[in-house]
DNA sequence: GACACTTGTTTGGTACGTCAAACATAAGGC
DNA sequence: GCCTTATGTTTGACGTACCAAACAAGTGTC
């Protein structure tokens, strides 16, 4: 029982993680820059907010800004956000097309816990999902076995 | 995008969890009581925080303190307790013998979103589980097949 | 009874993440 | 040019969750 302080440890939080697709989020309409006020409409926070959190974000070299303040994910950044997406989109697909949970349940829970996968579970997930979706006859029936289950 | 802020409306926090888990842990030697510093030591930090932490569960109504400073998990308590460690099993189960996370991963992943889980989604990775340990044939070729995926 | 030790609480400090409100610029409308 | 609006930043506040340190109260030893 010592491995619970590892939330804390996360070098990424929700909080963070969802600054950074937001920015990604609002760039893909204005060539990957984002200002802060949209960033803040799309997280429902405020500009305040918004602008504080993006020093923590700049400070740890996941965003740039330029000179009239419009902001774009650095390498880095872009980075964080593509794992990210990932790993919600295949919890999200597992939660709703294997286990059968409602999608806006499933929504919640894979935007709850997205941030917090560990890249081999991430992984081993992803492999999992596609063996699922394989041509391997054995897949298919599970699925539909599951179901009926 | 709007679905992200249900993650601080969380009425459980990790640390709350843990906090629980740790009264539950402790008690279990001492039929169900629990001292400050038992419960700070178990979670490694310092009894002051523990202390400040007993205010808020107590005023959720998960605790009970007697005229001697024990601790107690009330009946709504030892639910929480009881369905944090269900879903934390599950998932961790999930994770090591179906995915093949490293136990170790498994663990800390486990851990970090047993809290955060939906009770419909729980119950249906309970009941994928128990599917895939039931007498179905089709189920234990699933297993070998994928980890030779 | 006096001293040390353990235990629980309180206080002041830090860090994160939010808000509202005040403020400074910068555009836009006329 | 002037007034309004939009935008970004800053400030003071709150809630959560931790720490270290000071403090109060009980326990033990001699």
């Amino acid at each position: 029982m010592e491995t619970w302080k590892e939330f804390e440890a996360n070098e990424l939080t929700h909080s963070a993680a969802h600054h950074l697709l937001a920015i990604y989020e609002v760039g893909l309409e204005y060539g990957g820059w984002a200002r802060v006020s949209d960033i803040a409409r799309e997280l429902s926070i405020t500009r305040g907010s918004v602008s504080i959190n993006l020093r923590a974000l700049r400070k740890r070299g996941w965003v740039d800004t330029d000179e009239y303040h419009m902001v774009k994910l650095s390498p880095k950044g872009q980075k964080v956000v593509q794992t990210v997406m990932a790993k919600k989109a295949v919890v999200k697909a597992f939660l709703s097309n294997v286990l059968n949970v409602p999608k806006p349940q499933a929504e919640i829970d894979s935007c709850k816990v997205e941030h917090l996968i560990s890249q081999p579970t991430g992984e081993q997930l992803v492999y999992f999902m596609r063996f699922l979706v394989s041509d391997d006859p054995l897949a298919k029936q599970v699925l539909v076995r599951f179901k009926s289950f």
